[in-house]
RNA sequence: CGGGGUGUAGCACAGUUGGUUAGCGCGCCACGUUCGGGACGUGGAGGUCGGAAGUUCGAGUCCUCUCACCCCGACCA
């Protein structure tokens, strides 16, 4: 372990290995036997349940409630919507058979070929086509509306090339899927979930996010209108971090599902569509960890506080504990999560190293000398600083220090964010700053043809219209023709 | 599916023009000394060399086939 960790490899000379790195030696994940898959570790799935558990109370608080669908869908079910269907084809895991059979020449198991299935049946890459199969017994009338549901399950898109977090073949994710009465009101739940989504960002995983729209290219498979959270890594690419999609009527046609409204006539229900996933964890890993490993937002992190004693003898030890055993039990009394470590089988100076690994934001050191003067050796992980505190009065300055480093991580990642965002008004500045990161303000014609030979010549796409983007005259930066306000150019993950 | 690369202990690797008993480091186990920033010493366990077939007195090494994985593209939350 020793070894190894000194041989992570820095942020700056390779951002990709040093984060796959990060991610196996900090217990977060490792690749799975099956291809692209995925296996999350304690460590890393106690991040995803914290993640879970707030997103699900905000949920909660805009009225929406649980629900589960099957993970196997009809294979009919997603021609039905005809963009869908496009959109998704080519990533899907098929199910063709339901039985296996012992191998005729004895060489373990084989599909049985008489158990093949009327019809193939498709593993969700989303769940909208079982979903809105499912609303239409559901509604009939406007006393019906709106139906508010979220399912958190797992989904399967046959992604060609993965990354732990980022993109692999299996991930988890929750997925609400609302129906309405009007359009109105639909295209205000799309934007409320979006905004449900950058204050949880925000507040919980200190991500500054930028809110948007996407353009026509970039727009989910059968939706009318996608709106979208965009972060930035260090490394200046981006990473789409969540979506809300505001789908119309095209389900509500595909799958029939028509209300009787106040005026006693027939009509189509208007729908949305919204999710994030286990993606987050990998944009948490990337926004805020340094070349010691994760550095993990108080809010989140599965550990908040961790206490190492420094001793050599049994005696000093129990002096340590029983200094120790009431500020535990005052953290905890204070909602603060921590983890007092006195195994005997890790030195000091090791478990310092793996807890700064593991992002702990806040690290308490005690030894005899501290017990004599009253005094804890208090660190924190995001500036790796360290310095002595009274042991008087340490829970509440404990509480205080983690709300600091949660307001400091988000200050940082804002300020590194607004240093790498360039506005470029010329087609030679773009070409050259794209090679070196960061987003890029630029005006743009409107048009996907566009849009697209600057994806072929840059690998840089538009990552959304800014809602906040300010009206400003000017001309596109490919083409030349007129444009009224600046999007945001990056290359992303 | 194209282009490149790698398969040897839990991990990361070395292994010469083929040569007999396959090696190093980390990790693991035991004992001792240590313990305020990833300790050290001594001893020990751990391998069908990705798989199959072939050449040879002899194959980790050479040939053929095959499988798996990684990197670069096409696809993407």
């Amino acid at each position: 372990m020793a070894k190894e960790l000194k041989n992570l490899t820095k942020r700056s000379e390779n951002y990709s290995q040093w984060y796959n790195e990060l991610v196996v030696k900090a217990d977060l994940a490792e690749q799975s036997a099956v291809r692209g898959c995925m296996v999350i570790k304690p460590y890393g799935y106690a991040i995803w349940e914290k993640m879970q558990r707030q997103l699900d109370d905000m949920f909660k608080l805009t009225g929406v409630q649980n629900a589960y669908f099957p993970l196997l869908i009809p294979k009919s079910f997603l021609s039905r919507e005809a963009e869908h269907v496009e959109g998704f084809a080519k990533e899907c895991a098929v199910v063709t058979h339901h039985r296996l059979m012992n191998d005729p020449d004895g060489k373990g198991v084989v599909v049985d070929p008489e158990a093949r299935l009327e019809e193939e049946l498709i593993i969700r890459p989303t769940s909208e086509t079982i979903i809105w199969n499912t609303y239409k017994n559901w509604v009939s009338s406007w006393r019906d509306l709106p139906v508010l549901c979220n399912q958190w399950c797992n989904v399967m898109r046959w992604e060609m090339r993965t990354r732990l977090f980022l993109r692999t073949a299996e991930f988890l994710w929750q997925e609400g899927h609302t129906a309405h009465a009007t359009r109105d009101e639909a295209e205000q739940r799309a934007i409320q979930m979006l905004n449900v989504y950058a204050d949880f960002a925000e507040k919980y995983m200190a991500l500054p996010v930028i809110k948007g729209i996407k353009t026509a290219n970039e727009r989910f498979a059968g939706a009318l209108e996608t709106y979208t959270i965009e972060a930035m890594m260090q490394d200046g690419k981006a990473l789409q971090s969540g979506t809300s999609h505001f789908l119309g009527q095209n389900f509500a046609k595909a799958f029939d599902v028509k209300y009787i409204n106040k005026e006693n006539t027939l009509d189509y229900v208007w729908a949305t569509s919204w999710g994030v996933s286990t993606r987050l964890i990998g944009a948490l890993i990337m926004t805020h960890s340094d070349d010691n490993g994760l550095v993990l937002p108080p809010h989140l992190a599965p550990i908040q506080v961790v206490i190492v004693p420094v001793y050599k003898t049994d005696d000093q030890l129990q002096a340590i504990n029983t200094v120790v055993n009431p500020i535990v039990a005052n953290l905890q009394a204070l909602g603060v999560t921590v983890k007092y470590d006195n195994a005997d089988n890790k030195r000091p100076g090791f478990k310092f190293a793996d807890y700064e690994l593991k992002g702990v934001p806040v690290r308490l050191v005690l030894g005899a000398r501290d017990i004599e003067n009253g005094t804890v050796e208090v660190m924190r992980r995001d500036t790796l600083e360290k310095h002595e505190a009274p042991l008087q009065g340490i829970e509440q300055y404990v509480k205080n220090l983690l709300e600091d480093i949660q307001q400091g991580i988000y200050d940082k990642a804002l300020r590194q964010r607004e240093a790498m965002t360039y506005r470029v008004d010329t087609w030679d500045e773009f070409k050259a700053q794209i090679e070196k990161g960061g987003f890029l303000l630029a005006h743009w014609d409107g048009t996907t043809e566009t849009e697209e030979r600057i994806k072929e010549e840059t690998k840089a796409t538009i990552r959304c219209i800014p809602l906040d983007a300010p009206d400003e005259q000017g001309r596109c930066i490919y083409t030349g023709r007129p444009s009224s306000r600046r999007v945001i150019f990056a290359r992303n993950y």
